[in-house]
DNA sequence: TTGACATATATTCAGTATAGATATATGTAG
DNA sequence: CTACATATATCTATACTGAATATATGTCAA
């Protein structure tokens, strides 16, 4: 910004600021599927819809610090993964007044999603249905328990959207799928993460094979238990020194 | 956001907000390698540093309007492949005040890179150096036209940084390069663009290949001239109908 | 105690893609 | 007309991928 128009900016009734919120997509996977923690409005506008959690930025808080802070809030977690997806600024996505919101895209592990459906038992588990192949898509469905699908607010279907395209397209070549996994798990585990994120079926032999050259996976020597099979190898992630 | 929070926001003065401003990140391909369009800054704070190009979101803007405004208000240019890259949003990156800033990539042609400079001449064109491989790195310099490394105000080299990585992240499985290049070009040019983002040979027969496989390459008919050799076919980028 | 079973893990093989090297084609310049 | 620089085409060895097959190892039920 030039000093001109900073130099407006310093009369703080000169010109009107927006808000600025974060939202967060809060995904892990259920029963095979992506899902995501959504919260009933019970308030006017688009009362009745499913939003995702979201709350506004603090004037001395980072968007960071911020996304973090709705999570601790509103989905009762000290830590995920966290990553900003996108920021969405179209003047009339809420109707009430000019709302900027930076969205970020939080991963939890299986066990995370079921810690926050018990401390937070306002939020819904919705099934996240991706009716395109591919990284390249449209719009996707959020799923009631009943498999209805449900009417999102504001441009919150968009978010979520967004959020598969960029999880898609991440999942192969960064570590986001350990994101969603527990610290120990078999290789098996893996595989039905990739294949729920991508809505796919890879092969198997080629996909045990590229993610033991990867060089993220440790063996760790223990095996599963309780299945009534051959018992898989647990694994741990591990980032790659080379990196 | 939930309800409490938003209605302690119907009162102004309730609590401030930041504001928001939007920076390009102004790219082209200039002398075999990408340059960046930087402004320098006259004024406190970050005095004589070199600054990307900005702007305040008006209240009644999109976020890519803004982009677009500044695009043309500041590289007095109509259009130009844009993009949203990422939002800044730490606490005290400006000294000032809060200021949250959306990032744009801008991608511009070797032609529209010029007629920037001519346009407005306060545009200093700064070739970018990218001391990492990959896609994963740290910081870049930008030089100034004597090779020497510029001081960038703000957070503005992490910015730049981001810009490249993505630019490489996306460059061969996206159409960005198109975007850097004249609507008629030869094999030759595509490459030599590739080459500058990732700072790296290819391998010329495997290069031509990939790109013809695409689909994304339509043949003119027309070849180049003027070349001391055997000229060159011309091609048109022509997005795939299969997407 | 033993064999059926389901899955993990290992091996093999063919088809495909890729990098790199080499050969040929085609314009300009002297 | 020949040298030359580059475009374009062809070839080959290597790596990767998907798919099929074989073997290992636990639980469970007869």
């Amino acid at each position: 910004m030039n000093e001109t128009d900073f130099l407006k900016d310093y009369d703080p009734s000169a010109f009107q600021r927006p808000s600025v919120a974060v939202d967060l997509v809060l995904l892990g996977i259920r029963d095979g599927r992506p899902a995501v923690l959504l919260l009933k409005r019970d308030q006017h506008p688009h009362a009745g819809r499913w939003a995702l959690p979201g709350g506004f930025v603090g004037i001395d808080e980072s968007l960071d610090a911020a996304a973090a802070r709705v999570l601790r809030e509103k989905a009762g977690m000290a830590h995920a993964h966290l990553e900003q997806l996108y920021t969405f600024g179209a003047v009339d996505r809420d109707p009430r007044m000019r709302i900027i919101s930076v969205a970020y895209l939080a991963l939890l592990t299986e066990q995370a999603f079921e810690a926050a459906l018990r401390a937070m038992p306002m939020l819904l588990p919705a099934a996240i249905e991706v009716p395109w192949a591919g990284e390249v898509g449209g719009p996707v469905d959020a799923l009631s328990p009943e498999n209805e699908k449900l009417a999102l607010a504001f441009d919150h279907a968009g978010i979520l959207a967004t959020a598969m395209r960029r999880l898609r397209g991440k999942l192969d070549y960064s570590d986001v799928a350990f994101a969603l996994l527990p610290e120990l798990f078999t290789l098996r585990q893996l595989q039905d993460v990739h294949e729920a994120i991508l809505g796919a079926g890879l092969n198997k032999p080629a996909f045990r094979r590229r993610q033991l050259d990867r060089g993220w996976l440790a063996p760790t020597g223990a095996y599963e238990s309780g299945a009534a099979f051959r018992p898989a190898e647990l694994y741990r992630f591990q980032p790659s020194t080379a990196d």
